[in-house]
DNA sequence: GGTTATTATGGAAGCGCTTCCATTATAACA
DNA sequence: TGTTATAATGGAAGCGCTTCCATAATAACC
């Protein structure tokens, strides 16, 4: 049996008011108590029981993430640094790991209900007006991440911004004939978890088309399940077009991965014969030498994190919006056309 | 405020102790006011606390895994198991990510003291023998995955005879100049996480050699921290040196993906100038076509948590081993040496 | 040194549940 | 129908903590 508050109070001689006190260090305990207390507690390995504290804060002291696919690089690296932030709080780490669109609802109405968790993190699943009406009513605070909903606190990157990037570089590189390769666009049938980030860097891909005055060729746009497999298979097509691209925008690192083994397959050197950019940069972007937008997911966690301890200090404080910073980063994967 | 106990009572028009009941079905309550109950339940929208579930239980509730760098896909597929077993269970899972020893060692002594699991899962980390002493002290039942000792149960895989497996495998293919490469073997000092399996699937890789006939060369065992980078460079050594090998055992699947980089890099065709084996066969070794010595990691996870529970519902059982098997399979990068 | 302001401390209630124990309602039996 | 066995129910204690409130000890002041 572990010891309790009692024991440590019956051995230092004090009352279990005086022991709570030196725990959560509150003020008005004479020094000589507390060292007192302090040693009781050191004789006995004495340690607060969490639930007992929990019980008696009215607070679950956890923090909770539902997150898709933690099998997948981009989702891996934010729950990182989520994790890393988390263990250096007070607070304990729930995952829930969401991998059909069922576990997802399940989750979204029973996580916030269920008085598990004080605080709610959500990756890249946008939760429906009555998803937030719910979690609005419950009181976990939720912060959002590479999703976005105005009533609630979100950390994100612009995507939209982050295509025109990609696609802006490969114009001032001379492309003209851009491919954007992509997972299905927030087609709801397809794509039961509606990610939007595909679709944003859509937009933004044909944005800086219109400003360069390139015409969008609808040829160039393929879009299937989002896998290395199935984007190999997509870079196949466009470069076996009659009149294929000279520049692949993938919508992901993953995607690029794929792009690059059509490439090789096809016998087509990189950069020289054609052009592959992705997006997130994870890890092994580094290590192909991947020409990619790079979005800060370690961080993002931590920011996350940041924020939601901040709402959970101030509650009723208004949902904020935080916007991280893409970066283009140059390797070899990326040259002008012949 | 959510509903309690309390005003669930009152709306049926019943004591807390027959609510209670109604929540634990246990017997004794007339399916009248059972149902009566219910509905009171429902009307009012009432999930129980956990907090004061665990509480009154004497129980958390919640089972713990100590793991390695979660970002490998290794661990990622068997935290997968985990995370899908724990979610059909009534408990939470907490995730305690270790990316250094110190961060292990902290986790070895805190998880279990300090009240917060009722279960622990330790994933490819060896206890010493004082963990073990403090684990068992402590009440927490624990499971060993991917890492042995004799006092605590465990999931486990023959490393030893994999890399036999896989060795007799090229040598039944023609080969005798078989190369392996791997992490360090188990020098603390470059490896303070002390992962065993490289070790085993060594002294495996040597005695099928000796089965064999076939002297041990020791330019052909090189090792390198685990990356498919030192991978890759490690197989560029092998592969330049005067008498190459003719196939290379890699000790993990991402190794096996740096020597393949190597070959490619070098001009050799694999599998006809060089037969090259993995271990593991994690999601991406289907994709590259990489023959390979599976295990079941997603299933380990399973099993994992479904010994867990059994502990936690008989404690006292005496430890287990359970050991899953192993499986070689023959995909496209292995063939008899020219 | 006596009085009041201040600091230190202990007792007890309460957090929301489970469960033991005593009590009451129902069933079984003669 | 009267009696005992059995099932159903409510009250209260207790899980280990925090915190309010009252009291005791010390400090500050004239």
């Amino acid at each position: 049996m572990p010891a309790t508050i009692y024991h440590v109070a019956k051995k230092a001689g004090v009352g279990i008011a005086t022991v709570s006190r030196v725990l959560n260090n509150s003020a008005n305990v004479r020094s000589s108590t507390r060292e007192r207390v302090e040693a009781a507690m050191r004789a006995l390995d004495y340690h607060p029981n969490p639930i007992a504290q929990r019980m008696a804060f009215g607070k679950t002291l956890t923090i909770g993430v539902i997150t898709p696919f933690f099998t997948r690089p981009a989702f891996v690296e934010r729950l990182r640094g989520i994790e890393a932030s988390v263990a250096e709080s007070e607070y304990d780490l729930i995952v829930y790991n969401v991998e059909t669109s069922e576990k997802r609802d399940a989750y979204f109405r029973s996580v916030p209900t269920g008085q598990r968790v004080d605080g709610l993190i959500i990756i890249s699943l946008p939760p429906t007006n009555a998803d937030v009406e719910r979690f609005l009513k419950s009181k976990v605070s939720t912060v959002l991440v590479d999703t976005s909903h105005s009533a609630l606190n979100r950390i994100i990157i612009d995507d939209a911004a982050g295509g025109r990037m990609a696609t802006q570089h490969l114009i001032q590189l001379g492309h003209r004939k851009i491919a954007y390769l992509s997972d299905p666009l927030n087609d709801p049938l397809v794509s039961p978890f509606r990610f939007t980030s595909s679709l944003y860097r859509y937009q933004g891909y044909r944005q800086a088309l219109e400003e360069a005055g390139i015409p969008f060729r609808s040829e160039y746009h393929q879009a299937a399940e989002h896998s290395r497999y199935q984007a190999r298979l997509l870079a196949h097509k466009l470069l076996s077009l009659p009149d294929p691209p000279t520049a692949i925008f993938a919508a992901s690192d993953t995607q690029a991965m794929g792009a690059l083994e059509a490439a090789h397959e096809d016998s087509l050197k990189v950069p020289e014969d054609i052009s592959i950019i992705g997006f997130d940069d994870i890890e092994i972007a580094t290590y192909l030498h991947l020409t990619t937008i790079r979005q800060p997911l370690y961080e993002t966690g931590l920011r996350a994190v940041e924020l939601l301890l901040f709402c959970l200090e101030h509650p009723g404080s208004r949902p904020q919006e935080i916007v991280l910073p893409l970066e283009l980063v140059v390797r070899e994967t990326t040259a002008p056309p012949k």
